[in-house]
DNA sequence: ATGAAAGCGCTAACAA
DNA sequence: TTGTTAGCGCTTTCAT
């Protein structure tokens, strides 16, 4: 021991915030070594190493990021583009997301575009500008100016959600058209014959969108088309459900299936019909999509189908996460199966 | 006119991010003005101008902040620290938050911390160290570590959702003590006098704690104590309320009033009890507390007190955008008033 | 094991 | 209205 170094605090009157040089004088090390200590660079020795750590400590130092990313030219974060924080679905995925960019070293930063493109491509702007490791964002159908920046980006880009089209670069997620497809398959196979659907207003949903499309497909397979549909936009969707549900019971009186557009509204019309002492599933089947964990608590399990938003979110991060070492040059394309869980809203033959 | 500019594409091989140098070249204006006319600062001629922007957009140029932030020592970010992103709580203060921002030209950048210090701690490190214009997180309780970096910053920072305690510098949120005592008195006010608490296993949950706190300080004001309680962890927050209402009943048969520490697992009580053809409210009454949308289409409207969240987002931000302009020095302290909402559930006298 | 020099891509401040 | 000169705070590279 050569006596403890010294570090006097800055008079605390100075706002400025501190710079690797001001750990540097304090600990009278260079601030390349300081630099080397504050990052595990490098060989430094175990004394200067903690003069320097001592140092950076009792000041209170907070290294720059911005220098050391303009520097480096490496920046630890990831864009994650969604379209709503309020849907459940999206906060799911990013969940999945966080986990597996965890040790990574890497940090997600969420944009939210309400559903909206010129949103996007305002938030893929303002998020290239930063310039991210890799851009997870969700759905393929974007701007053609949105498009042209990530691809000049030359970071990875990991479109998630949906299959149905062509992506940038790599793409995780599940077929909707082809969910949409299956559900009317187990619908039909369990005998219903007189179906309706209800949805969200939202011609920007896409996937959505795709799901109604590969119902009506799968019903005109066995030469069926829906018998009734309806949309809202708007409000509680438990409620809309159902409001929406009675509404459509009342217009379509000897209707045997409705098929939602989500969970929620599902839950919705699953509690009325309930309330209303309607025979579910002998006389009214229902079904909903996604999975939800709020499925669980109701009276009577909804017929659903997972969208494995937990797992796309995984999937997509780790695409991020190990191109660098990988060295790979993209466009993976990873599709996730859905399961159908019927429940005991669809009645077993 | 003197010629059309002549811009043309670099080969499409050079992955090399583009520079204000590129679009000064492709447009022959100094880097300087280019700058200035992609900030549109300072007096640039119509005809410059034309001929920048239209190089910037062919040759599709995304400027780097990462640069233009260590130029000109301004971050247009704000960092937001949340408990959770599934508590759907958190995601409301956010569309606050993000709703306010949305024409100052600052952008929210999220952080979760799990309900744990440390992770908290560690991850305002990270956000601090990319030097933002402000800080909004959850909760007043903080390591030491992490008050002293707040405090270091230099930045307005903002603690939300809650007001029982001090601040490190602004404070915008609800008394959840306060909260629980009014709980409390209604209840007591509607002639209930068995009453059980059922809630979270979180006791890193401050808010939920200093709500049952101030609960059960309600109920000693009137001489009475919380006559049976309950916590649960995971799982479906409607599932677990439904299985522990049902042994909560079955354990203190003679309860009269159930107060929940949220809505959801409130909503499994009320579905439960629906279900069991309990009178409700008449031989018990039941209460949560948020005010989430869900339970505007519940069967009955269960009782529950307002959080204020979306507002308590807006606040905050306002804060954060307004501190420059008004060149406030901080500390302010916004209490909000949460509103008590009886629903269908406890009985009017 | 440590230090010195150069420069990342942009903008503030000043000059013309 | 436009251009020039210095950095911003860090890391890379090279020297010692």
């Amino acid at each position: 021991m050569r006596g403890s170094p010294t570090v006097s605090l800055p008079p605390k009157e100075s706002r400025r915030p501190l710079t690797l040089r001001d750990v540097s004088e304090a600990s009278g090390v260079s601030e390349m070594t300081v630099s080397r200590v504050l990052r595990n660079r490098g060989d430094v020795s175990e004394a200067t190493r903690e003069k320097v750590l001592l140092a950076a400590k009792t000041l209170g130092y907070v290294p720059n990021k911005i220098a050391g990313a303009l520097a480096s030219q490496r920046v630890n974060l990831v864009g994650v583009v969604i379209p709503s924080l309020s849907n459940l679905v999206f906060p799911e995925v990013l969940s999945g997301i966080s986990a597996e960019l965890e040790d990574t070293g890497l940090q997600p930063v969420v944009g939210v575009t309400n559903y909206l493109p010129e949103k996007e491509e305002a938030v893929l702007y303002e998020m290239l500008s930063w310039r991210p490791s890799g851009i997870i964002l969700a759905g393929l159908e974007h701007t053609e100016a949105a498009r042209a920046m990530m691809v000049n980006s030359g970071i990875p880009i990991v479109e998630i959600m949906d299959v149905d089209g062509a992506g940038v670069d790599s793409v995780v997620g599940i077929s909707h058209r082809r969910a949409g497809r299956q559900m009317a398959e187990a619908i039909i196979a369990a005998g219903y014959r007189k179906i309706g659907f209800l949805g969200t207003k939202m011609p920007l949903d896409h996937r959505a969108r795709k799901r109604l499309e590969g119902f009506e497909e799968g019903l005109a397979a066995a030469g069926l088309t829906i018998a009734d549909k309806d949309f809202y936009s708007g409000g509680s969707a438990l409620k809309k459900g159902r409001e929406m549900t009675e509404a459509m019971l009342a217009r379509t009186p000897d209707l045997d299936f409705i098929y939602y557009s989500n969970d929620m509204i599902g839950a919705g019309g699953l509690l009325y019909c309930l309330e209303q002492g309607i025979d579910v599933p002998g006389r009214l089947g229902l079904a909903g999509f996604n999975g939800v964990e709020l499925l669980q608590g109701l009276p009577r399990r909804l017929a659903t189908m997972d969208s494995c938003r937990r797992e796309i979110g995984r999937k997509a991060a780790e695409i991020i996460a190990g191109r660098p070492h990988q060295g790979l040059i993209g466009g993976e394309v990873i599709e996730l199966e859905p399961i159908i869980e019927l429940g005991d809203t669809i009645r077993t033959a």
